[in-house]
DNA sequence: AATGAATGAGACTTCATTCAT
DNA sequence: AATGAATGAAGTCTCATTCAT
């Protein structure tokens, strides 16, 4: 619902104006944060522009003075998104050294902030490239960087011999997203903990 | 509404009229065939009632003598995926007796389903029941039968003390679900392979 | 709801159908009976033919063995509403030999027709000849004679000099018409009290 | 929603946009006045969103850009028609004094109001809020004030002893509301004449 | 930057009606 | 007489976007 915890005078939740913000003291960062609670909530297409100009508190015309086209914000909230996720992950693996445990930090990180703290990186994982054609490769362009980011933490496992580190990758990605579509926030188990019991499945120097 | 499940590759893929089939309903066929095929190609939300009129050769109204909304003749075609992907995966597990072999088995007709072979299974993992909720209950409802094999499945394996059976049906469901949002057909590793990746990620007895 | 009181065996209120009717042993008498049901409950254009189908328990499609076009059979019900508005009018008239009782006497067996016991009546006054303009000639040439019977009505009167029977006629017969409009089932007066003070209203003989 | 009802001649029948108004908002005055004239030639139901934006000049949709349904647009006419039949009515009625010529004055001055010259003011009789069922609360609920005035006109007259005011009322403002349907302009009874012929038949201190 | 009205295309759906069976 | 599927036109309304102000 709300953005970042480490950012979180940007994401003023109510519907004035946010200080701070690296756009000056626009509107732009309430756009972009509100954009990114509907786009998190209810999908690209589920999400109008006049949904979000209502939200913000303007037209839907004034939209445009910040974006171009519908597509654009989306673009803009996805690299935050993906900007935001890397973030986090980087932080959460830097404090430990050992590569299982580094990986374990950053399935929490990401799980946490898929589910939970930050509508920016949710958009990231609910929103599939696929739907929006027209923005498709720019959405993949920019998870790259994240995805990068996780070859290395694979790639420094000791792994046995004949495990396929990509398929690990796969799978412990997958899973993680996934969550998105069958985690209800009452349940019992954390993001953290349900992080740490698929690692633990698949890790195999227990 | 719909008719059997015994003639799923009947009127697959065609844009024409199905040949031969011995049922009269043909036009159901191809309507329900052709949902499907677009509704896994571009989504519920990015496939209008045109499109699917269009690939069938009716006009956009006719599709209303067969299902009164758009949002039913997605329930009928969901119900049908989650029949075929049940009855795959049964089919499949039926052919092993060991427990680990069985999973497998289950992963691997999983995967195949939803990832090339059965526009209807393919449906079911694309289309988030969120994503269209007046529908959502009724969707959530189908897929019940079909996690429920799973959880028997799971139930059976011999894990390591400690080891969350649920954790490792919604790890493993989720990595290969997610398969559809990465996998493209021409790369190296076909949907088997994958899924016997994964399963060994996971096989703690090995 | 139901239609006359004297040929209540025709207008069998549930699904199925009628006997004793002109129409020999077929559902036209039950069709007739519901398309005047709905025509005088929803008016004529907020009445569908799947509607009237559905009420008798048919296809849409099969209600055009009766009649070629929804118009044909408003103006099939619309007749029937005129000849029996004229037969209620007549017999009550009948029972009075004084022009102004049999002008009473007229105006109550209008108004408790339209009001409440004659669906096929009401729907001469609900529809509107102009609303149907395809219609609307035939609409108008049926209610002629019913209008004939009141030119006689009221020329029997012993109007005083410079008052205009026409006029006396329109004014009664709109007030009593226009009653549909505000007239509510439960309210205290009853359509036979309702006519009388209209009628003493005008009543200059007193 | 609606502007002034200071304006009521402006804009009125012509089918082009109105000329010399003091206000920019001739756009709105114009919709209106189309959708008045449309309403009460054509009733509701008969009169598209099709019909009145092309009589005005726009598009389909954006007649959205001024009311968010059609119902929306019934109900701002019909008020402004209740406005202005409440208008026309009290402005005839204090030029006199007695409580007959009073009442006789108001009656004049609806029958020429809903038969020649107020468009608005013939969508209130014309359309019966039953024909609108999500809509008729709102437009019984414009019907009031008007209902009013009637009752104190009535009220104020020296009705002999036994006569119902009420019944004065409705047989009244019916026979006047009912002339909407058999009135033809080409008549040799102006409304003015009609009105007063009715008056005069249920005056009893003649 | 923002407004407010408008655009143009297209959304889903309904309607009366047809016609082979 | 009735069916069931289809037609073709039209229904109301929504959408992303534009543009003069």
């Amino acid at each position: 619902m709300n953005s970042t915890a480490q950012r979180s005078t940007e994401a003023s939740r109510p519907l004035r104006r946010a200080r701070g913000s690296v756009h000056a003291d626009s509107r732009l960062g309430l756009l972009l944060d509100t954009a990114a609670r509907l786009f998190c909530t209810q999908g690209y297409q589920g999400t109008t522009v006049r949904d979000i100009a209502q939200a913000v508190g303007i037209l839907p015309g004034s939209l445009y003075s910040h974006f171009a086209t519908k597509e654009d914000l989306l673009v803009a909230v996805y690299e935050r998104g993906v900007a935001q996720i890397c973030r986090s992950t980087e932080q959460a693996v830097a404090r430990h050294e050992q590569p299982w445990p580094r990986l374990e930090a950053a399935c929490v990180a990401h799980l946490e902030a898929i589910l939970r703290d930050d509508d920016y990186a949710r958009v990231v994982v609910r929103v599939r490239p696929s739907d929006v054609p027209d923005a498709a490769a720019r959405l993949a362009g920019s998870r790259r960087r994240y995805e990068a980011m996780w070859i290395d933490l694979i790639a420094a496992l000791p792994l046995r011999r004949g495990a396929s580190p990509q398929a690990l990758r796969l799978m412990l990605l997958g899973a993680l997203n996934w969550a998105q579509v069958w985690y209800r926030a009452d349940g019992k188990a954390s993001p953290r903990t349900l992080a740490r019991r698929f690692v633990s499945l698949v890790r195999s120097d227990a």
